[in-house]
DNA sequence: AGTATATCTGTCTTTACCTCA
DNA sequence: CTTGAGGTAAAGACAGATATA
């Protein structure tokens, strides 16, 4: 829970803010807890729209009756021109050439020889060309132009239905074993190694949406605790000018003197019908609560 | 049992492709 | 038609856990 100091010798008020958030529905499959620290400087915050392509491209081929691949492999003149004038500039990027298109769509192609130090990328390609072997026979994925090496990689459009199983299996677990990924890719005519890229960014996007949420409820903590701090120092002003109209000395007897219940400091009368007669009734309005407050915060 | 190495799998971050306003 | 913003698939880098020699 959200902890609240706030320090009595101290005109300002002093926040210390804690993050234990209760999950929300979605959050129970969070594998991890939301970090507000790390990631708000990176992602913008923007709301998430699920589901909001649509399958307009003219590159890309959807069928609503089968899970059949959405990616069509062609590519027009133009774009494959575009597509090998940015070659250079992806490798330029990249400090490593696995990130080839061409290596990564087609193991088989002479141009993998090209990554020079990614091991382990390419020991994944090789466990999922061994992975997919099985899938891809049945999926046109791996096309004709894959293997002749032409195609620059292209983006995957998932179709409604392999999107739809997806998050039906990501709402039952957010992390696949390999079983349950090998299934999952089989029965979706996928590579084993995109649906665990797709889980990958699933638990991106929920984590990231968690975030926003967490953000939000910050913000309007800040706001609550800013507006209190803002009427406690009003209070406190008035009390100080009505210090200054009083006497110097006043003498008050034990009898006004009562125990705050909250800390157990002796105040002005509080409770009962001597408070209301005391120049040092001290609460005009009743203590702010707060669920993150210490009890005797206000004090 | 303790250690070094390999492998696997996760997160974080970035890049590139694609769609849409 | 162009452009910029946003969504997202896919990549690299890295860390931690586990298996094996």
């Amino acid at each position: 829970m959200m902890g609240l100091h706030q320090d009595p010798s101290d005109s300002g008020l002093q926040l210390i803010l804690g993050l234990a958030l209760t999950a929300t529905p979605e959050d129970t499959i969070t594998p991890s807890p939301p970090s507000i620290s790390n990631n708000l400087h990176h992602h913008h915050l923007t709301t998430l729209r699920p589901n909001s392509y649509s399958s307009k491209s003219s590159f890309i081929s959807t069928s609503n009756s089968e899970p059949e691949p959405s990616l069509t492999l062609g590519l027009s003149r133009e774009t494959y021109r575009q597509q090998v004038v940015k070659l250079p500039r992806n490798i330029g990027h990249n400090k490593v050439s696995s990130e080839d298109p061409l290596e990564q769509t087609s193991p088989h192609s002479a141009i993998s020889s090209f990554s020079s130090g990614r091991v382990k990328r390419e020991r994944d390609l090789s466990c999922e060309e061994a992975d997919a072997t099985e899938t891809e026979r049945v999926s046109s994925r791996a096309s004709d132009e894959e293997e002749d090496g032409t195609t620059a990689r292209k983006k995957l459009r998932l179709t409604k239905e392999q999107s739809a199983l997806l998050e039906e299996s990501f709402k039952q677990h957010s992390t696949l074993n390999p079983k349950q990924k090998q299934a999952l890719a089989k029965q979706l005519s996928l590579r084993p190694r995109q649906v665990e890229v797709w889980f990958q960014n699933r638990r991106a996007r929920t984590k990231l949406k968690q975030t926003e949420v967490d953000c939000e409820f910050l913000k309007k903590c800040c706001e609550t605790l800013t507006d209190e701090n803002r009427r406690l120092q009003k209070e406190l002003q008035e009390l100080k000018a009505l210090k200054l109209a009083q006497p110097l000395y006043m003498p008050m007897s034990a009898a006004t003197l009562t125990m705050c219940p909250a800390c157990e400091r002796l105040g002005g009368g509080v409770g009962g019908g001597a408070s209301a007669k005391s120049p040092f009734s001290m609460a005009p309005k009743p203590h702010f609560f707060n669920p993150f407050a210490n009890p005797s915060a206000a004090c």
